[in-house]
DNA sequence: AATATTTATCGTAATATTGCAATATTACAA
DNA sequence: TTGTAATATTGCAATATTACGATAAATATT
């Protein structure tokens, strides 16, 4: 137990679920949110921006570097970080999809 | 630790954040995709669709409804539940309006 | 070469999540 | 009222997440 049963459920589901489990955390919001700020990417003053310990911040673009939604480039001794567009679309993509399959449906039951 | 430090972020990333989370498990996506194709709501039948035993479907259908996902109402013995559009709503506007504020940017750094 | 700067990794404590069996609760039916 | 069907709650074991101090690795600067 304590772990999800991927198995059971589709490739989508599972896909998606992993790219909002990425964002599903207020500090890489944040850094996701910053990264679209300044828009060409920045590196490490995003460790400045946020109040949280430089480890902690290198953990959460870690993850947010898995799931696709940042990407990294070196930039002399330093990494400069930005956001992963297709992957953002992608996710725009599936909640307008959500979205628009629910217009279509004008009776509220609840 | 082991606690997401939820003072340190503003009001919004820590809703949207919530909001996320709750959507972000394949179980949970699986159950709201069979809301919105069952279209009006439906009850304990979600049992039945989900490979998993009444006591999780349950426990994921509370979390939902916590988030403000779901709505849940009464009917008789049963209790039918249906997605609520306005949550879901607000979750697609968050996403396109990043997706628009990405669209600007024209130029590509990493 | 020695030192500073930048970022990543390791280890660990605290807490949260997942999934289910067992049981409780609620509403209806006979 | 006894039984049955539908959901919820409790308790618990297994695992995951969060946050950070300490430290490492890589490149820059002097």
């Amino acid at each position: 137990m304590g772990t999800t049963k991927t198995d059971l459920f589709t490739h989508e589901q599972n896909e998606i679920s992993s790219l909002l489990k990425a964002i599903a955390h207020p500090a890489r919001i944040a850094i996701l949110e910053y990264l679209i700020k300044v828009d060409t990417c920045i590196c490490g003053d995003i460790v400045n921006e946020l109040p949280l310990a430089q480890p902690t911040v290198s953990q959460h673009l870690k993850e947010l570097k898995n799931a696709g939604l940042i990407k990294g480039s070196i930039e002399g001794n330093a990494i400069c970080y930005c956001v992963d567009k297709a992957t953002v679309a992608r996710i725009e993509a599936y909640f307008s999809g959500v979205s628009s399959k629910l217009d279509c449906k004008t009776d509220q039951c609840c």
